[in-house]
DNA sequence: TTCAGTAGTCATAATATTTTGACTAATTGC
DNA sequence: GCAATTAGTCAAAATATTATGACTACTGAA
């Protein structure tokens, strides 16, 4: 994500803030810190099908679109934080309006 | 889309429904449709980057997502129309939401 | 009947995203 | 020193998404 990738479409800048916020698992992880600073091994807890580096790459991911910041908190056990940026503090009125939609779509399982 | 990728992560629906609204060309298509009825070719003078493929694709996803409905209009020149449905209505404030972001990123160009 | 306009389909290739599973590294308590 | 805790990295494989280029199908006008 330093650079654009052939997927993203340059004339859309809607397109490039929908990208920031897709992915497997970055919806997910965006709530949980929406809610207060979650660390690495709380998302692994919150997310049990999503591995290591699943985690990882949504993490790396959100940090690289300034999204969330990485915190080192030396204290009793030595951890990592992840807190809303200014620019992920924007974010969430998004998520609200996805939140609001009423007319939920039924959706399909799998066979 | 008719039946859950493995990409998509069951425990999420917000992620269901960004997923709804992403990809290359969806969210540009979306805008369109959101000022009124857009016709196959009209989308295709609007974004000269996408291929006549890449155009149908979009449209068959959110079609199958309900977001946009096909009409074919027996007048004139024949042709096809593609509007909001109700469900797509609803999603309107999502994007109004993204154009709301005062804090834009800074956008890396391609090298 | 042939042609332009409209709206596509199809198979294949190229890219991007996600998963898998093994391995690493710093700190703290015993 | 040694193990537990926390937080990762790395290379490879599997899936999903997007692009390419040739081809199709219907309608109405000349």
């Amino acid at each position: 994500m330093t650079t654009e990738s052939e997927h993203t479409n340059l004339a859309c800048p809607k397109e490039y803030l929908l990208k920031m916020l897709t992915g497997k698992w970055k919806p997910c992880i965006f709530s949980y810190a929406s809610n207060g600073p979650v660390r690495f091994g709380q998302i692994m807890k919150l997310l049990p099908e999503a591995t290591k580096q699943a985690i990882t790459n949504a993490l790396r991911e959100l940090e690289e679109s300034n999204i969330l910041e990485r915190k080192v908190i030396r204290e009793k056990p030595l951890h990592v934080e992840y807190t809303l940026t200014e620019l992920g503090v924007e974010f969430i009125p998004i998520f609200k309006a996805i939140e609001e939609l009423h007319l939920l779509p039924v959706r399909q399982q799998k066979q």
